[in-house]
DNA sequence: ACCTTCGTACGAAAAAGGTCGTATATTCGG
DNA sequence: CCGAATATACGACCTTTTTCGTACGAAGGT
């Protein structure tokens, strides 16, 4: 089995595991560079998160050099999981399909033809078991 | 143009926003009853949490009565798909497409033959435009 | 060797969220 | 009228999250 637990992360690591999730790896300061280029914040703040991810087994990190080397320790798409679940819950009454319209719906995030099939094409799986 | 600047209520806002935006109106202690019946809150916490988002302006309330009566005076569409959109930013790197698909195949909220069929109509518009 | 730069560690404090105790006023039953 | 129940107000406290200052060691250039 593996390391089924809560997990729960903040906003601001959040932000920090998507950027762990796209590099693979990264030190603090490329991270923390990717973060400053959207919001102000200062160097030894990202690395304290870093650090209390870390702690938490967010991530995992390999500090055989001096500058210390990160990678995500939670699986991405567990992670959607858990946070959309959360989010069904929470603002869509447990029902996933108020969600799936509001998302599909909305005018600033465009879905492209391609993405349109995407999903017919797991509609048809659905619907024909 | 309308009022609606960042609304970001906090889980427990949540919880209680869903319950306002089911009822239309309801007193304190109508939705510290609903509360309770899931989870383990006195109800001066209730009442405080209903207090502060009355500062924030999330809610409304007559208190024109000893018994205060609330509601909810943000649109339910609007913050679901507010902050909807702050998911599909935040971890879906800001495509909407693979929300909807993890949605769609997650196994704790399924959906019914009927909710498919909503969304089969609401891609065939979308692919049609 | 010296000084500047870059790196981690750590503590402390601010900010935000949630919890409740207690005070006080009103209402209701008897 | 009196006590119990019910209502709001408000302060305090605790935890979690976020922020940074400061210390200090290692590397690099000149």
């Amino acid at each position: 089995m593996s390391s089924l637990k809560l997990i729960k992360p903040t906003e601001s690591e959040l932000e920090i595991l998507q950027i762990l999730w796209k590099n693979g790896l990264a030190t603090v300061r490329e991270v923390h560079e990717e973060l400053a280029a959207t919001k102000d914040v200062g160097y030894t703040t990202t690395l304290k998160l870093m650090q209390i991810m870390n702690e938490k087994g967010i991530v995992k990190r390999d500090d055989s050099m001096r500058t210390h080397v990160y990678q995500a320790a939670v699986n991405k798409e567990k992670t959607q999981k858990h946070l959309l679940g959360k989010m069904i819950d929470n603002l869509f009454g447990g029902s996933p399909t108020q969600l799936v319209i509001q998302a599909l719906g909305d005018e600033k995030h465009k879905a492209s033809k391609e993405e349109l099939e995407k999903i017919q094409a797991l509609l048809d799986s659905l619907k024909k078991p």
